[in-house]
DNA sequence: TGTGTTTATTGAACACGTTCAATAAAACTC
DNA sequence: GAGTTTTATTGAACGTGTTCAATAAACACA
């Protein structure tokens, strides 16, 4: 499609699109993702039910969408989240939080991971290939804060530690979504916790005592690596 | 039901209960869980599409009957498995093995875990309530390798250490449902290096330098474990 | 402005898991 | 064995995500 001399014309099926968006978000939210229909989606979005796919190969898409949106607006705030923290602990807790408090209002929405949560061959998986783009982006700030945590890693391990640590994230993200407690208190504490655990461990793994142990670990995470790749 | 004085007529209803799972038994490992249909599996057991759910709540139920017989004929041969295990390492390692050789040929009808794979919401998972008896039963074989394994274990990890080594356990057959390698290589691969980590840990967890991480990992745990009482 | 082409939109139809009122078969009671 | 209750079985119907042929709207170009 030719773009237009005023782009606000331009736009209509951006529009379209992000109407259809929008409706679905609302409902998700409202009712979750399951409840919510496709055909309550297009209705809201004042379109008919078939609309949806032109823009949208699935009703899980839709997440993605919202998924990617969300992940590209959360960057300033990750930024100023890690200026005020000293420290591998510090920074790794609050880049995690930051994360969680942008998702939070959406937290309903974002439950549609736990559908096939894992399975790289559904495209919402945080494994997925639809979801590398953002991946990526998520594990350059893991390298950065390794860089930045004034903590000395094991020269082995420092290709390989973001991944990891963007692993750990994944999974205070899946108790997150599990999490029923008020606000998701308990996951504020897990992640306390599990940050300090995770920093502990990274500093031992430099002790010569540890260097065995450091190799096997090396080696299981370039199998799993492997497999991801398929 | 009263029993009939001849129990071979006491079971038909058994028996056509049980023509329906073996029916979708050979469809879920001919065509994998979400291409077989239930209207194909009342079929070829001869039986109208709704009778499957007088005996079963839904399909993915068909699994978790599979799964807990499967997991009880299990029990025998995992006995011998242990049997010719020396040392914790071996026995994790053989323990684990066990199982995953047990479900080798119906590894395609318990790739259906990997829908909703966590959520304790779905009846399927490894942490719902419906699954709770064979977790136990699992459990307590973790909890005698740790007391057979000749490794001694620090006096406040030892009530919570099999839990530990079970979760464990559900991450390596996460592993291998999605490990697409030549009749799964690469997990066994992943089970020697990750026996070998965890037993490592476990060892080092004793040292007098460990202390304040092992306090920190055991709070971690008790959180862990409140939100599965959820 | 008229015509051909691309882009957008429609709503009926499909396949699926599941539900349910109707009916048949079996078991029980006397 | 007739009548009654319980257990088993049926298949049409429902609501869901998704597809698709038909149509409308927007656009490109003469």
């Amino acid at each position: 499609m030719e773009l237009n001399t005023f782009n606000f014309m331009a736009t209509k099926a951006e529009e379209t699109s992000l109407r259809i968006l929008d409706a679905a978000l609302v409902l998700f939210r409202q009712e979750g993702f399951e409840q919510a229909t496709m055909r309550d989606i297009t209705k809201r979005a004042g379109v008919a039910t078939g609309a949806a796919y032109y823009y949208y190969p699935s009703k899980e898409a839709l997440v993605t969408d919202f998924y990617a949106r969300a992940s590209s607006e959360m960057q300033p705030a990750i930024e100023t989240a890690l200026g005020g923290a000293k420290g591998l602990e510090a920074k790794l807790r609050e880049l995690i939080r930051a994360k969680l408090t942008h998702f939070a209002p959406n937290r309903a929405v974002l439950r549609a991971l736990l559908r096939n949560g894992v399975d790289p061959k559904y495209p919402l998986s945080p494994f997925s290939a639809q979801t590398q783009a953002i991946r990526e982006v998520d594990i350059a700030w893991f390298a950065r804060i390794v860089v930045d945590g004034g903590v000395s890693i094991p020269a082995d391990l420092k290709a390989d530690l973001p991944a990891v640590l963007w692993f750990f994230q994944m999974g205070v993200i899946f108790f997150w979504l599990l999490d029923e407690s008020p606000e998701q208190a308990r996951t504020g504490r897990l992640l306390e916790l599990s940050a300090k655990s995770v920093v502990g461990l990274i500093r031992l793994s430099s002790l010569p005592l540890m260097r065995p142990l450091r190799r096997t670990a090396l080696q299981l995470i370039g199998l799993v690596k492997e497999v991801r790749a398929w």
